[in-house]
DNA sequence: CTCGGAGCCTGTCTGC
DNA sequence: TGCAGACAGGCTCCGA
C-alpha cells in the first residue's frame, strides 16, 4: 500500500489520537509476525508517534527502563486503524490489536507482507539510505549516490538502501516531472539532469504528503479517510492517454516484474 | 560488488 | 458460472 507519503501521513494522525496512552495489552493473531518480544513495552506511554523510511514508529516510554520502539511496516497492503477500545471490530485481516487507555490500535494486513517489530534504539529500524523529506536532498548528495551505477533509473529509485521513500506510484511519477527516460542508467545522467531529478523528488514527496497520500484500492488513513494526491498523478496507471505535457499517448513497461509508466516523447 | 528474477501471500479483475 | 492468468502502493534472497 503506501509509500512514503502514505506512511507520513498515517504517523501524523496516529500521534495525536495515542500521544501519552499507555499500552495495556498486545496481542499478536498472525504467526508470520514471529515473537517480538512485547512483554517489555506494557504499561509503557506513547511519547510519540513518528515515521522513519516507510515505517511508522510508535515512540514508548516504559515505566521502569530504558525506552523501546514498535515499528509497523505496511508493505503492500498494511493499515493502522485506530478505534475506540471496547468497540467490536473486524476480524478478517486483523493480524494485530494494540489495547491502550481509550483506544485499540489495528493492524490489518490482507496480503501478510507487513512486518511488526520491537527495538530498544532507533538506530536498529534505521533505513540506511537518505530520506528527501527529512533533510532536503542535495543535488551534490543525490549525484554522488547515483555515480556509477549501470541500473535503470526506474529501478534505482526504488532502492532503499540509497533513496528511501519512493515506491512503485511515485518513482513513474518523480521521473516524469524530471523528464527522464526510466530505462536510463543511474550513473549517466548530467549535472543539470541529478538537479531536476533530486527537486522532483522533494516536489513529488511533498505535495503527496500535502494531500494526505495517494489512494488507490484500499489505503486509507488511520481515520478511514482517503488521500487525494491520485488527482495529481500525470503518469501512473495512465497508459495509452495523452500526456499532460505534450499530448503524446503514455507507455507502460515492466521493470523488474512491476509497472512502469512514462512518456517516450517527454522524458529522455 | 552489481544486477535481474523468483518468491513471499492473498485478493481482485479480465478474458476465455 | 468456472477457471486460469495477470496484476497489485514492498522487500529479501539467490544465482549469474
Amino acid at each position: 500500500m503506501p509509500e512514503l507519503p502514505e506512511v507520513e501521513t498515517v504517523a501524523r494522525q496516529l500521534d495525536p489520537r495515542l500521544r501519552g496512552q499507555r499500552l495495556q495489552r498486545v496481542r499478536l493473531l498472525d504467526p508470520l509476525l514471529g515473537r517480538p518480544a512485547v512483554r517489555p513495552l506494557l504499561g509503557a506511554r506513547v511519547v510519540e508517534v513518528g515515521r522513519l523510511g516507510k515505517q511508522v514508529v510508535l515512540h514508548l516510554d516504559p515505566p521502569a527502563g530504558p525506552p523501546h520502539y514498535l515499528a509497523v511496516h505496511l508493505r503492500m497492503t498494511g493499515r493502522l486503524i485506530v478505534t475506540p477500545r471496547q468497540r467490536r471490530v473486524a476480524q478478517r485481516h486483523l493480524r494485530a490489536r494494540l489495547w491502550l487507555d481509550h483506544d485499540a490500535l489495528l493492524f490489518y494486513d490482507p496480503r501478510r507482507f507487513g512486518t511488526l517489530t520491537v527495538a530498544r534504539s532507533l538506530r536498529e529500524l534505521q533505513p540506511a539510505g537518505l530520506d528527501p523529506v527529512t533533510r532536503p536532498l542535495r543535488p551534490c548528495a543525490l549525484a554522488a549516490l547515483l555515480r556509477g551505477s549501470r541500473q535503470p533509473l526506474k529501478a534505482w529509485l526504488l532502492r532503499q538502501d540509497r533513496l528511501v521513500g519512493l515506491g512503485n506510484i511515485y518513482a513513474s511519477e518523480v521521473l516524469f516531472r524530471a523528464g527522464l527516460h526510466p530505462c536510463r542508467p543511474a550513473g549517466s545522467l548530467s549535472a543539470g539532469e541529478v538537479t531536476r531529478l533530486a527537486r522532483s523528488v522533494t516536489e513529488v514527496l511533498q505535495q503527496a504528503i500535502a494531500h494526505n497520500g495517494t489512494t488507490f484500492s484500499d489505503f486509507q488513513t488511520s481515520r478511514g479517510v482517503s488521500g487525494s494526491y491520485q488527482r495529481f498523478l500525470a503518469v501512473f496507471q495512465r497508459q495509452r492517454q495523452p500526456c499532460p505535457r505534450c499530448g503524446a499517448p503514455l507507455l507502460r513497461l515492466v521493470q523488474q516484474g512491476r509497472s512502469t509508466f512514462f512518456c517516450g516523447r517527454c522524458q529522455r
